[in-house]
DNA sequence: GGCGACATACCGACTGGTTAGTCTGCCGGG
DNA sequence: CCCGGCAGACTAACCAGTCGGTATGTCGCC
């Protein structure tokens, strides 16, 4: 069921004369950003494949004429979503691994925070983990390798966590690091917005749990 | 509609071909098999949706009167992989939680089995958690269902645990299972059988470290 | 031990429907 | 008067599922 909100999203407003934007409201998102939304919508709803270009353009308010206008291919769009929330991750990590607190406290940041920033972005992270596969070959090695910076820079905490003998080595970083990803990629298959836990909740146990379990 | 398939179950099981099979080569396995073998590769390779119908026959070395004679539709091969991976995995968590050691090795050995049985059946495991939502909702419902029942007796596990005070109570029971399943679904997104840790190895790493985190 | 009747296993051309992406053109503002 | 921004009809490809047809096997019966 298509929750199209019946009763605010004037999707079509029939025939507004489009030049006279600012009329009323204003407050209408520009084009490219009501597409994007859309297509994150949908693509978490249906999965990739099953939303036609159709729909998103219809959920847009507007028609494909303006979405090729704005991206090269559905592709295009796909990827623009991940690349939103590689960059807002990365960030994230970075500051928090650029704190000059110890090594405990900083691993315990980054995995709290990696997963609130994930339920906060359920959608795109959804879509991150599913649809991956449907992105063409070149985005795909673009989108690893730049995953690929984020795991290295949080398995760097961890080694230096082992080394400096606040965390045991008996688990090899990587496979720590991988270990508590899959717990956050997870996250989309069973949290629900309207559940007991708060992201913050979730974020604290999860990261507690990494913690225990690095606990030497 | 009528699916022909209807309460049949031919899945591994070595039923005796009817007739001809055999002739001389002697290799070649039942049609049925070899289509859900296809099938089950192509999925994973590809992605469901992006694998057509005639693309399963051709590598099964059939045609579409042979896929829709045994098969109702395209999504109830997708049905039958489900159902393959749940029923083994189901019956060997029975196996370890119905066992008579303390509950912390019946945990720790459901825990390294899950990932064991995961990787050797990678396929399957990046079918199940990609193409879940491409299953008709009837369907889905079931496997979702089934998955319930796993979940409920590994947690029933965990919370016999923390009763007999064992395992911390820090974290909800729920929460625990979660994280453990997250990294275990996320093992078909970075293992590959030619790495440098065997499945077992890896099944041990990954139950350590939720003993780990479990410890009081 | 031959014959019809029916069943199983499979073939492959065909249908009806869907889809991503293209292209021509309108429209209003600078 | 020209151009960005967009509309929407159009196309070429594809695809799940259908259906009539064929080959082979099996069973009852004389």
């Amino acid at each position: 069921m298509a929750s199209r909100t019946a009763g605010k999203d004037h999707t079509d407003r029939a025939a507004a004369p489009p030049g006279t934007a600012a009329a009323a409201g204003g407050g209408e998102a520009p084009v490219p950003q009501r597409l994007m939304a859309a297509a994150t919508r949908l693509f978490a709803e249906r999965g990739y494949d099953r939303t036609s270009v159709q729909e998103i353009v219809e959920a847009a308010g507007v028609t494909k004429g303006a979405l090729y206008h704005y991206f090269g291919s559905k592709d295009d769009l796909l990827h623009e979503i991940y690349g939103r929330l590689l960059r807002l991750q990365q960030e994230r990590l970075d500051r928090v691994a650029d704190s000059g607190s110890g090594v405990e406290e900083r691993v315990r940041a980054a995995a709290a925070d990696v997963v609130v920033t994930t339920i906060e972005n359920l959608d795109d992270a959804m879509i991150f983990f599913r649809s991956m596969h449907q992105l063409s070959d070149e985005k795909q090695k673009q989108v690893r390798a730049e995953r690929r910076r984020y795991h290295e820079r949080f398995r760097a905490l961890v080694e230096e966590g082992q080394r400096a003998g606040v965390f045991t080595d008996e688990t090899p970083a990587d496979l720590v690091v991988d270990y508590h990803f899959g717990s956050v990629h997870h996250l989309s298959s069973w949290y629900r917005p309207d559940g007991r836990l708060t992201p913050q909740q979730v974020a604290d146990h999860l990261a507690g749990l990494l913690m225990r379990a690095l606990r030497p």
